[in-house]
RNA sequence: CGGGGCGUAGCGCAGCCUGGCAGCGCGCCUGCUUUGGGAGCAGGAUGUCGCAGGUUCAAAUCCUGCCGCCCCGACCA
């Protein structure tokens, strides 16, 4: 199939300085991918071999699990996101383009659209659903910072799948297919991952999954136990209500409270100095925008809010921290001295004030704050929730066990959509009841590129990356040590011949080179199986199989070569799946 | 969008402060030697010094503007 010598395959010894992580770096020295500008690689033919080989493992899973493959434009027409609500929405990541009659496009960052344009206008009856639609297309999403190679990036490949569903319980079993599909690809693609809850924004009842790589690297947190199988990522994570202490009259140990004059103090920080408390011991109080009306959000000093909680909580569209003005119309003071006390608005509290007492709070007054300060005395908490940011000596929501917190990259997400776009868009069906009703969507995403790059970051080492077989570019490479000895040149000729003609995908390094710069370029190029042929085995008619993973070297006679290595790729690739 | 850095041979970089021959390493080409972990010797080719303008006898070097890239932060699914 293919000799080293006539192939386009650069690769360097140097690490390039402008590649912060491991798989970018051997991305580029591998002659994988190289950059076109930023956020956008050409994928060189290695690169694109293991892409094509991850989007196979992809293809026969969505397949076997009962998706459809398409092909869907990658240019849309403005007219389908003014309609789901997204073209004022989806904000500068969305790359916009007109046309030569002024019209406007973007280039397709997801296709909930298109597809939903599609089926409504196909699909008229229950009896057409449930349908898997799914396809693997280039995305343009304009991030505003682009890094890591192509593990975050502008323009990528994306498996993107979506399901439509009349009932509930038929969405819930389209997203339960997706999600043992998921876990067959990413466990044939060699890697270690965990499908983790994740958050699914403001939509009722949807719930959704991220696939995550662990990785040092990942850009992403997740907490999981250490006990149970409760993994989630950082902005879903739950935390449980405390119990509230009971047996003793609380009153009795209320001090009285006290206001203090605390002269340019703000910060967490310079209160527990200037006061000598500890974070434990004060109130935070932030004055958040929840679509237009303030709301004043309690957390313990040592703790942080979790926007995405508090989004959900109070179920609204657009979530910030107020502007200046509306501290000092809330609070009456400016910024810094907020407190529950005599506050304008609406208080709600995370579950960390519960039990908390005699606790410092600002005092809505410049320059003070109140000590001693008690809720259900000094002022009324409605509201308790969980509303702050999970940390590692928390306890496991599930079964109260220690936490672990590592970092991972997302590969995979899974999401109930329910009737966000059937709704927007009007993609209804006529159900047996008589009744039109809208579709109950799903979608899936995997990123291709992402994927391979996660299996470099997880699988490498100071050599190169080490390949699994499954996604392995080439599956063999044969090194003759000396080309120009024929001996060699012909038993690797041969050996080369008769793997090709058992289909096996393999490189004859065939270069005029020292035999070190070919085992270096093996190495850093991570095929599974190297085979050299050298003068000393081949006396003994035998050659040297290395793999690349282990450094295992094993003598093999050239008679059963053939079938050594047929039957070790065969076991390789056929990872059980459960 | 804010802050910082960089842009000089295919790649990695020095030179810039203090203006005066365009340099180093790797790679590349030719020849000879070498050939089991990125060879040695000899010879050679390669530059819009990011772009535009300005100052100057003279600009890679100083000044202004622009473009691109990288890093940190903010923002965002």
């Amino acid at each position: 199939m293919m000799r080293y010598s006539e192939m386009f395959l650069p690769t360097t010894k140097e690490t390039p300085s402008d590649a912060e992580i491991v798989s970018h770096q051997l991305m580029l020295r591998a002659g994988m991918i190289r950059k076109l500008t930023g956020g956008i690689y050409t994928y060189l033919p290695l690169g694109y071999r293991v892409i094509r080989k991850v989007e196979n493992i992809v293809r026969e899973e969505m397949n076997r699990a009962g998706a459809q493959e398409v092909f869907m434009p990658a240019v849309q027409p403005a007219e389908l996101w003014v309609e789901s609500g997204r073209w004022d929405m989806y904000g500068k990541e969305l790359l916009r383009v007109r046309d030569r009659h002024n019209r406007d496009y973007c280039i397709g960052p997801t296709h909930e659209e298109v597809i939903t344009a599609l089926v409504r206008d196909e699909i008229q009856t229950y009896r057409q659903l449930p349908r898997n639609l799914y396809q693997i297309q280039t995305k343009f999403r304009d991030e505003i910072r682009p890094r890591f190679g192509v593990m975050r990036c502008r323009e990528f490949g994306m498996k993107d799948a979506y399901s439509f569903d009349a009932t509930e319980e038929s969405a819930e079993e389209s997203y339960r297919k997706m999600f043992d599909a998921y876990t067959r690809i990413f466990t044939r693609c060699g890697l270690s991952f965990r499908p983790v809850e994740a958050d699914s924004g403001n939509i009722g009842g949807s719930f959704s999954h991220e696939f995550m790589v662990t990785a040092d690297s990942g850009e992403d947190a997740i907490v999981s136990c250490t006990s149970c199988d409760y993994a989630a990522n950082l902005e879903k994570a739950e935390i449980s209500r405390p119990e509230e202490e009971t047996g003793h009259d609380h009153a009795m140990e209320y001090s009285p409270t006290e206001e203090v004059h605390t002269p340019d103090v703000r910060t967490i920080e310079e209160v527990c100095t200037f006061l000598d408390v500890a974070p434990r011991d004060v109130v935070k109080t932030m004055i958040f925008m929840c679509d237009g009306e303030p709301v004043a959000v309690l957390v313990r000093g040592d703790e942080d809010i979790n926007e995405a909680k508090l989004r959900n909580y109070l179920e609204c569209d657009s979530l910030e921290l107020a502007m200046d003005d509306t501290i000092l119309e809330v609070t009456g003071s400016p910024r810094g001295f907020a407190g529950p006390m005599g506050i304008k608005s609406r208080i709600i509290a995370d579950y960390s004030l519960m039990n908390m007492k005699n606790f410092v709070v600002g005092a809505n007054r410049e320059d003070h704050h109140i000590k001693n300060c008690n809720s259900g005395r000094d002022f009324e908490i409605k509201d308790y929730a969980d509303l702050r940011i999970i940390r590692e000596d928390d306890v496991c929501p599930r079964c109260g066990e220690k936490l672990r917190i590592v970092r991972g990259i997302e590969v995979g997400h899974v999401f109930k959509l329910g009737v966000k776009y059937s709704k927007a868009m009007n993609a209804t069906f006529l159900d047996r009841d008589g009744k039109e009703k809208h579709m109950i969507m799903g979608c899936y995403g995997i990123g291709i590129g992402r994927t391979a790059a996660a299996c470099i970051e997880q699988s490498h080492d100071e050599d190169g990356i080490i390949w699994p077989m499954s996604i392995a570019p080439y599956q063999v490479i044969i090194t003759p040590v000396n080309i120009n000895d024929e001996d060699l040149s012909d038993a690797a000729e041969e050996l080369y011949n008769s793997l090709i003609a058992e289909g096996i995908e393999v490189i004859l390094d065939d270069r005029n080179e020292r035999a070190g710069v070919k085992f270096k370029d093996a190495d850093l190029i991570g095929i599974p199986i190297r085979v050299t042929v050298g003068a000393k085995s081949l006396a003994e008619g035998k050659v040297e199989v290395r793999f690349r993973k282990s450094g295992e070297v094993e003598k093999i006679p050239l008679e059963t070569i053939r079938d050594f290595i047929t039957k070790t790729i065969m076991d390789q690739i056929s990872i059980s799946c459960g």
